[in-house]
RNA sequence: GCGGGUGUGCCGGAACCGGUAGACGGAGGGGCCUUAAAAGCCCUGGGACCUCGUGUCCGUGUGGGUUCGAGUCCCACCACCCGCACCA
């Protein structure tokens, strides 16, 4: 019986052997290991955002780690030292949680969802070195973690500090701003409110410029660089100190510093704004009843009612305030109040209002009665004068271009030109300086939950905020915590705590930090231990980073553009400058694969539309999953699965594997021999060859495949009479080796069968004879005035006299000349368009 | 409001530098094989029109423009998606 009838494809058969053997023999480990190897030559470090071990892994890890590791297959086949590590990203709320809520442990939780994710990972044929496996939860990690938390303080770039900040009460934690998305929860989507707390922060406003400018030399998607920029926020202007009309507390007028953008419109500055809680304001309204209401009003206004600012609803938001500010340029006595809509956080919290030239300052001087000074006059983009600004009429802020009018000596001047005059002359007069501004903040990184790395921190009486020495790090998690008490079960458990003395003095009262680190500090700098996940002496060797990064390559999703991105470009800026590695930026080039989506709304089991690696590789295979996926559209693009079709790749496959059988049984029956088509086969390969590599170098797997498929319909075609020998086995050797990054165990068995020692896996990339793609003769497009009307065919390199002879001899085309030729346009082997008049 | 992105058959998507629009696949339709089914294989596959051809016209969100020639370049617009936004 020959062996097609005997054996149909069969991935259930074929493919879990080989994953097991993959993985049982670390086939995909790197030697030597990065931490050893000190040349940079001919390595990639390809690098996909580790899990969270929430459960087993979803669609969306087997769209990210499917593209991933046929880059990653790809690039070794092509010779490169590919380090591709794999890791759990393992600290974090959900583990809290199910432990809370169902009794389980935490880390036992986490530890069966890592081994469900990593056994689903080994069935996919994910190639990834099983030798740097790190767990953030796991104390040799984690360690480091607060290593890195003491280096940062130890450079000044961590501190502690009193602040209004976010709070989640679902999530019964503090949250960084990055976290907060339309005054929601990232995580968990409940509503967020600020309240005052003593918090830990890093500085990542330190490094603001370089921040934003390091993304202009890194290959990143221009919509994640965008993001960037747009959370970081810089804007440009001046700081321009004012002074109370009165006597302050110290008998000298206080000064209050503003920072604006618009310092060319300090003429029309006719009031005075502080922020509500401006220490300023607190001190001198103290005991004032109206003003501890208003105080309390605006702590209880929602960030959500803050922001939605036009809303009726959200009341007086700004009370009269007992003092007066004086204008610096227009000597006058102007009035200050504390409104909501001034921010304590952003620039120095208070403002100079200038209600003619913006929104938010000329609606509350409307509400208020306050003056509505013009002090420009608009005029078009190229100075022509438009009518002026009538006050009693306008209805919005003007934000044109325009002079000034109103100001002083700098009547006249156009607003830009009056911009720069006027900083100058502030910095003249001492009254102030230019000055950078920046909407990012720094990250809050302490959290009030119990499943995290504990900030390696002891409070004592006598020497306040005292650093654990390294020596004693890890500070580990106790593995008794109690999570079905109120409030963190770190500060209630019953040593952790206060079985500890100073570091400093010895004192006996100290108390352990009882908060833990944000979980995106556990990720800001991962893909450096994975150099050397081993290691207890450091948390990487330099030489190991200096050889390795930036990573090469960076896949995953764009749901952390301005989290785990921006904080780890914070981190590798900080580390550089510590001395710790030489890389500028952690990741070069960065893609953002497309998610997997059910009839145009994300899975989810609530909506039941939710389907399972699981599901789809038990039905067809692997293969068939990670084809599919691959096929439907460009890496970045989503795909819907309801769009999509296993079936089409899965048939695809059977008939590779069809092929391949047939062919077996004719060479060992004696009869292969190649038949008439024989010529079109090795150009077809060669074709396959050398498109299916341009495409994958640039990563359009979908295109790859399509030129894969082409090929294996010629070799259908070259067969189809029975024949076929050499030139088929040729053919059907590199369809394996070009398919083998995308589907590898299939590959992997057929090339076995076709009776090679090693893994085509470990085969150079195949290569082809580009002079096998060049005809003897070529069809040439006839067009008249531009539309195509007849093909002919001419030997290749024809001059264009004998192609245009040719063109008017054909029957269709000649009758289209009938007007005058004016013109032949003649691109050599592809096309001649004759140009007639009439 | 500001910034970024996307619009091509029934569907996913191709189309290098401006040069045959719709590669490759899916769904559909027809056929071969089979007692039948599955599997496999073959044909068809944007629309309209007629004189039914090796035919004509239309067709890449809309309207203009450049060009011998535009899905591709330029201008204006429409729709949808994403991000930012009381940030001074």
């Amino acid at each position: 019986m020959p062996r097609v009838e005997a054996e149909r494809y069969d991935p259930q058969a074929i493919e879990p052997p080989i994953a097991q053997r993959w993985y049982d023999e670390r086939t995909y480990s790197l030697s030597p290991r990065p931490s050893a190897d000190r040349s940079g030559d001919d390595t990639f470090y390809a690098l996909t955002m580790f899990p969270y071990p929430s459960g087993d892994l979803h669609m969306g890890h087997a769209e990210i780690f499917t593209i991933h590791d046929a880059l990653v297959r790809h690039l070794r086949m092509t010779g490169k030292r590919v380090l591709n590590p794999i890791g759990w990203d393992a600290f974090g709320l959900p583990a809290e949680n199910a432990a809370r809520d169902r009794g389980a442990d935490p880390n036992r939780w986490t530890y069966d969802n890592i081994e469900e994710q990593r056994s689903t990972i080994v069935r996919l044929g994910y190639s990834f070195d099983w030798d740097t496996v790190l767990y953030t939860c796991d104390p040799v990690y984690y360690r480091w973690t607060q290593w890195l938390f003491l280096e940062l303080l130890d450079a000044g770039l961590a501190y502690r500090k009193e602040g209004n900040v976010n709070w989640c009460d679902s999530c019964a934690t503090v949250l960084a701003n990055e976290q907060v998305v339309d005054g929601h929860c990232e995580r968990c989507g409940a509503e967020v409110y600020r309240r005052p707390l003593t918090q830990w922060y890093f500085r990542t406003t330190e490094y603001a410029d370089e921040l934003l400018n390091g993304l202009e030399a890194i290959d990143w998607p221009e919509r994640v660089k965008n993001l960037q920029r747009n959370w970081i926020g810089r804007s440009e202007g001046a700081e321009i100190t004012f002074r109370t009309a009165d006597e302050g507390a110290g008998g000298d007028p206080d000064e209050v510093v503003v920072y604006t953008t618009r310092p060319d419109t300090i003429f029309g500055a006719t009031y005075f704004v502080f922020a509500p809680e401006h220490p300023l304001v607190t001190e001198r309204m103290q005991g004032d009843a109206d003003y501890d209401a208003f105080l309390e009003q605006v702590a209880r206004r929602s960030e959500l009612e803050r922001v939605s600012s036009m809303s009726e609803e959200r009341g007086k938001r700004g009370i009269r305030l007992n003092f007066d500010m004086l204008n610096p340029f227009t000597g006058e006595t102007i009035p200050a109040y504390a409104a909501d809509y001034v921010l304590m956080d952003y620039g120095t919290g208070a403002i100079m209002a200038v209600p003619i030239g913006d929104q938010r300052d000329f609606e509350f001087a409307r509400q208020e009665g306050l003056e509505i000074r013009p002090i420009i006059r608009p005029t078009t983009d190229d100075g022509q004068l438009l009518e002026a600004l009538d006050p009693e009429t306008m209805t919005e802020a003007y934000l044109g271009p325009g002079v000034m009018i109103n100001s002083g000596d700098y009547d006249g001047m156009p607003w830009e030109e009056a911009k720069e005059r006027i900083i100058a002359d502030v910095e003249a007069k001492g009254w102030g300086r230019a000055r950078v501004n920046y909407r990012l903040r720094d990250w809050l990184i302490s959290r009030q939950r119990s499943w995290g790395p504990p900030v390696p921190i002891v409070h004592c009486p006598e020497c306040g905020e005292v650093p654990v020495p390294t020596e004693d790090l890890p500070i580990e998690l106790p593995a008794d915590l109690d999570f079905q008490v109120s409030g963190s079960p770190l500060d209630q458990h019953p040593t952790f705590k206060h079985d500890v003395s100073c570091p400093r003095c010895g004192n006996e009262d100290a108390t352990r930090d009882v908060d833990t680190l944000d979980t995106f500090v556990d990720s800001s700098w991962y893909f450096l231990r994975y150099l050397s996940p081993e290691d207890d002496q450091r948390a990487w060797p330099k030489e190991a980073a200096d050889a390795w990064l930036p990573v090469d390559q960076y896949t995953g999703g764009v749901e952390h553009a301005v989290l785990h991105l921006l904080y780890s470009r914070f981190v590798v800026k900080a580390m550089r400058d510590r001395g710790y590695l030489s890389a500028d930026e952690p990741f070069q080039r960065l893609l953002n694969q497309g998610q997997v989506i059910m009839d145009g709304a994300a899975m989810s089991k609530s909506k039941g539309n939710l389907v399972v690696p699981g599901e789809v590789y038990e039905e067809y295979g692997a293969d068939t999953l990670r084809g599919t996926m691959l096929f439907a559209s460009a890496p970045e693009d989503d795909i819907d699965w309801a769009d999509v079709s296993p079936t089409g790749m899965h048939k695809w496959l059977s008939r590779v594997w069809r092929l391949t059988l047939e062919h077996l049984d004719r060479e060992e029956q004696g009869r292969a021999k190649d038949g008439a088509d024989v010529d079109a086969l090795r150009k077809a390969t060669a074709a396959a060859i050398i498109g299916a590599s341009e495409d994958l170098d640039v990563r359009k797997y979908n295109t790859a495949i399509a030129k894969m498929m082409t090929l294996t319909n010629a070799i259908l075609d070259a067969t189809r009479d029975g024949s076929g020998g050499p030139a088929v086995r040729e053919a059907l050797e590199s369809l394996l080796a070009l398919l083998a990054p995308i589907c590898p165990f299939i590959t992997e068995e057929l090339w076995f069968r076709l009776g090679h020692a090693t893994s085509v896996h470990e085969q150079p990339w195949p290569t082809a004879d580009a002079t096998l793609l060049e005809e003897a003769e070529v069809e040439i497009v006839v067009q008249v005035n531009g539309k195509v009307r007849g093909r002919i065919t001419v030997p290749a390199g024809a001059e264009q006299d004998v192609v245009e002879a040719a063109a008017r001899a054909d029957d269709a085309v000649a009758a289209h000349l009938a007007g005058e030729l004016v013109k032949t346009v003649y691109v050599p082997d592809k096309l001649v368009n004759l140009v007639v008049k009439g």
